[in-house]
DNA sequence: GTACGAACTTAAGTCAACTTGAGGTCAAGC
DNA sequence: GCTTGACCTCAAGTTGACTTAAGTTCGTAC
């Protein structure tokens, strides 16, 4: 099976080399064996790091990622916990969609200030209460 | 009007008084005067906390929420950066709920290795394709 | 067989976003 | 008038996630 060089999986991704490095340092991802001194890669790391960045984006650190979806896809946590993050995505997309439509809001609501318009408020304060009962159960 | 004290404020949002203090240092909220030597703060800026703290699930740095959403409620940025950033917010919405879905997926497959299931990796693929094309667009 | 380029290692540096610590101030209650 | 507790300032420290720099090692092409 054909491997990969870090520069090719760098361009693949988008994801620079030292970054991809420093996955591997962490355990993020796993290189594959070396080619001289450098180190090769499969073709799934590259849905490793899709999944790490799917990841990020949704504001977990990189230990919880790791934790999420280890090397070989067999995550190391419970369903439990998975569950848990299942549910807290979900509280988070309503956030994201409260901060999306506060945003369109400002962006076309002639009123002076925004703190003051009605319709204002009450997206945010909708959102306000999503985001307290999500800040109630946060860990490391 | 009655003012709050950095305690109360921080009991109400659950935002540690060291925070609310690099906020205000910041320019990201504003205390409307001194009691002794104590901030006061308005009760509207517990909305404005909300705004901050839904910009930053959405992975917006602090200088890139205070041109959002300034102190006033007036945005400093133009429409049409604003719109992008809508624009940029569905995606990621959307990226989050792929990730949401993979998740769950991971909590209740059998599969022995997950980059292995064939459901997965389609779900994955799609991510992919989303990831690069919001990545292409990144600025400060 | 030599030159080149892509990758390597290790340590140190950077940046954002906070937190901590030391020492100081003030208002309210007793 | 004294104590107490909640706040203050300012500088330094911390954490996570990388990046940069300096010097080194290979494989491939010529």
């Amino acid at each position: 099976m054909k491997t990969l060089d870090i520069g090719t999986v760098s361009k693949m991704t988008g994801i620079a080399p030292s970054t991809l490095r420093y996955y591997d340092d962490e355990g993020l991802i796993e290189s594959v064996g070396r080619h001289g001194l450098r180190r090769q890669f499969e073709a799934n790391v590259v849905l490793q790091l899709t999944l790490i960045n799917m990841g990020k984006t949704a504001g977990f650190s990189l230990s919880q990622i790791k934790k999420m979806f280890n090397v070989d896809g067999k995550p190391e946590i419970d369903r439990e916990e998975i569950l848990a993050k299942v549910e807290d995505l979900g509280k988070q997309i309503k956030q994201l969609t409260a901060l999306r439509d506060s945003l369109k809001h400002v962006a076309n609501c002639p009123a002076p200030s925004h703190l003051e318009c009605e319709s204002f408020q009450r997206m945010v304060k909708v959102a306000h209460k999503q985001m307290v009962s999500r800040q109630s159960r946060q860990k490391q």
